[in-house]
DNA sequence: TTTATATACCTAAGAAAATTATGTATATAA
DNA sequence: TTATATACATAATTTTCTTAGGTATATAAA
């Protein structure tokens, strides 16, 4: 697998927002959206996904319920009142970020 | 100091592209440069930069020269060759990153 | 004159957030 | 029966920051 030196910092983020636009996902639907979304470009680590999520459980962001499907067990997770405020002020950032970024690595499109 | 998570990552690229624009800075010029280009949103802090900056020169990316101007130490920073290429590969990952991150985050603007 | 701000470099301690490597367990296809 | 997919999780380690200091000169303000 990729290291992604730049998934740094944007983990919480996609999270959020995929719940926003899904109400509820569970950890590995969540891993797999993301690859496909991103066409295979950004794949999320186990490692990295579980304890993001629960650290936005523990910060009130997420809440969870679990349910055994085919005898396996599948956690759940939807936002919060609060995430759902969360979320729309980290999608912005990230906006504005990567506004600038493209700024200063000139990947702005071409002006019309 | 705004703390900025989505900043990880990045930093290594965005030097890297700053010398490829302007042939040879030195740290303190960078963060201005910076912080004067993304609009004041992307402030380095030099416990971030001049690490990152040794490690690139480690790397073999960049080299060095000091100068001394005002009675004040001043350690130019340019591309090696090997850096010319780097930079180039990491620009080119980072505008693909940014663009799957738009998709995921529903950034993208409306298409025509 | 002394104090603050700007310029200019640096490092060390700690925290945050990943990667890598495991581990457990079930279902299903080869 | 073996591999792959599904589904959760954690521990050790590494990377990369933040925070907080330190040194030093030039200049503007009080």
């Amino acid at each position: 697998m990729s290291t992604n030196p730049l998934l740094k910092g944007t983990l919480q983020t996609i999270v959020l927002k995929l719940l926003e636009d899904n109400k509820e996902m569970y950890g590995y639907e969540i891993t797999q959206k993301v690859k496909e979304t991103s066409g295979g470009g950004i794949v999320l680590t186990e490692g990295a996904l579980y304890p993001a999520l629960h650290k936005l459980e523990a910060e009130g962001l997420l809440e969870t319920y679990t349910q055994i499907i085919d005898n396996r067990v599948r956690k759940y997770y939807r936002l919060t009142d609060q995430g759902g405020k969360e979320v729309t002020s980290k999608v912005k950032e990230a906006g504005e970020f990567i506004d600038q970024l493209q700024t200063l690595l000139n990947l702005k499109p071409a002006a019309k």
